[in-house]
DNA sequence: TATCCGTGGTG
DNA sequence: TCACCAAGGAT
């Protein structure tokens, strides 16, 4: 399809008619120029899915939300242990919890229709400006300056912005205004972040292929991936802690995670928050055995956690808030953050070969 | 403004 | 191998 007239051969327009032949198909797209705009219910899913997280990594879980909660009104009603199980895996499970309250938000105070404006989205839980600018063009064809990761690179690379990050924003944010058509917004938007994320890449991009090559300013200095500038990195710490598996007529303690903090609302395996090993207690006194140690690392510290098992005749009282005892044989569907998985995956080997 | 918040892929 | 990185938001 023809880029409408205004935009020309812009930025915008040579953008757009790389677009039309070169767009990724995604799941929760439609295809470039399409007449018909996507359901907002999923552009808003796939957004909050993809903040921060792989193209990759978020498809299985979009179809396994789109197929168990087809519409918003149906994710408005669902459990919500069982949503936060669904989301094991994907990581910043503030999202889930907020999943929940905007659909919510969306059927109680917006009649189960999500808000048309970039505005009204931007007061949804979990949705700030980068989402609401995103679904406002992506689903309603507002014009809207959507800026992520991918659009803060491309535009640093476009106009060679000295400064670095976090402090260059609002000038990226100004050159972005200035290069956003009026037409094709959802299109536009998207153009952007294809672009980022197969051409104008972190590393080695690939600017032979780029549609913007000719108005690019870092490729006339002659080394694009030095934009955009960004501040020195900090030094990540080392923590150490201990999870427990406590089993009793195969079944395990599980235990819920306060919403606040890390993890916040999942379930794990009881040994407090990693802070103070010391406070890790046991959640009842035996014979436990350190059956392992995983290693894991998180945005900004890394964690090596000590596993202690023991295998019981019968269940002990526990007095951990909020614990549950789960069928060892079923401890996939738990639905624990992959830290307490990986800890799983040792209990059960030593469930086998222990007698209780 | 700076910090906190997961995970898996990759060059 | 490992530091970097990914369609950010809340506080």
């Amino acid at each position: 399809m023809p880029v409408d007239m205004p935009v020309k051969q812009s930025v915008a327009g040579l953008l757009l008619d790389w677009y039309d032949g070169h767009a990724r198909s995604l799941p929760w797209r439609t295809p470039p120029g399409a007449a018909a705009r996507p359901d907002p219910y999923r552009v808003w899913l796939s957004e909050i899915m993809l903040q921060q997280t792989t193209v990759a990594a978020v498809g299985p879980y979009f179809a396994k939300f789109t197929g168990r909660w087809p519409t918003v009104k149906a994710l408005a009603a669902a459990d919500e242990a069982e949503l936060m199980a669904a989301w094991a895996g994907l990581g910043y499970y503030a999202r889930a919890r907020n999943l929940i309250a905007c659909a919510r938000s969306v059927v109680r105070d917006h009649g189960g229709i999500f808000p048309a404006t970039e505005a009204g989205l931007r007061a949804l839980p979990g949705v700030g400006a980068y989402t609401a600018a995103a679904v406002a063009a992506i689903a309603f064809g507002e014009r809207a300056v959507v800026v992520d990761a991918n659009v803060e690179r491309v535009v640093s690379r476009l106009f060679a912005i000295p400064d670095p990050l976090p402090g260059s924003r609002p000038r990226i944010r100004a050159h972005a205004d200035t290069i956003t058509p009026d037409v094709r917004a959802g299109d536009f938007a998207q153009a952007m972040m294809d672009l980022g994320a197969t051409v104008c890449t972190a590393r080695n991009p690939r600017c032979l292929l780029c549609p913007l090559a000719d108005p690019c300013a870092a490729r006339a200095e002659g080394a694009p991936d030095r934009y955009p500038v960004k501040p020195a990195k900090k030094v990540r710490p080392h923590r150490r802690g201990i999870a427990y598996w406590l089993e009793a007529d195969g079944a395990v303690l599980l235990v819920r995670r306060p919403d606040k903090g890390m993890l916040g609302g999942m379930r794990a395996l009881p040994g407090g928050d990693w802070a103070d090993i010391a406070e890790a207690a046991p959640p009842v006194a035996a014979a436990w055995h350190m059956i392992g140690t995983v290693e894991h690392v998180f945005t900004h510290f890394s964690l090596s956690l000590d596993i202690h098992a023991v295998r019981l005749p019968g269940r002990p009282a526990a007095d951990a808030v909020a614990a549950e005892w789960w069928p060892v044989a079923l401890i996939e569907e738990a639905g624990l953050p992959t830290l307490y998985a990986h800890a799983a995956a040792l209990g059960r080997a030593f469930s086998e070969v222990t007698p209780a």
